[in-house]
DNA sequence: GCCAACGTTGGC
DNA sequence: GCCAACGTTGGC
């Protein structure tokens, strides 16, 4: 099992919004890193930090649970979609997404306060310039932060 | 295959 | 709104 981090901005998504989907589809990955931690390592149950970026204040807002193997994207082959890609065809899908279940709201811990602690020092999203959506959570960084949000 | 130009991300 | 950092594109 692997822990993750997955960004969403709350203007776009957020965790009320899952909270009130109960689960939704994490289309609209358009990088090809995040698209391959999708597609070839998350797996069914893996635990995720459900990040809120581009606001007033980011910082981890819930958590949330893979409920769904990655498979293509649908967004990729709709010409009217943001997401379209016509690059990509049904035979060799470009773009793949899982999906993802809410668990729970937490407090809002601020990426100010991540910063603080020495013990997520390697956490992936504080590492200067990361702009990747989705990154893999150490499991005792993951352990450290559960531990502070409680 | 190189790399300059461009677009995007995202914290501040 | 600014701007550093990064990924992608496309000409050569």
């Amino acid at each position: 099992m692997r822990y993750w981090l997955m960004k969403s901005e709350p203007s776009e998504y957020s965790i009320d919004d899952l909270q009130r989907d109960g689960h939704t589809v994490w289309s609209g990955v358009r990088n090809y890193q995040a698209r391959n931690f999708m597609r070839d390592q998350m797996r069914v149950g893996d635990p995720v930090l459900f990040y809120h970026s581009s606001c007033a204040t980011p910082g981890i807002a819930g958590l949330a649970e893979v409920s769904a193997l990655a498979y293509p994207d649908e967004s990729q082959f709709d010409p009217d979609s943001d997401y379209f890609d016509p690059r990509a065809t049904r035979a060799a899908p470009r773009w793949f997404n899982v999906e993802v279940q809410f668990k729970r709201k937490t407090r809002l811990m601020p990426i100010a306060e991540l910063r603080q602690y020495p013990e997520l020092a390697t956490l992936r999203i504080l590492a200067k310039g990361n702009r990747l959506s989705i990154t893999p959570v150490d499991p005792e960084e993951w352990k450290f932060i559960l531990r502070q949000l409680d």
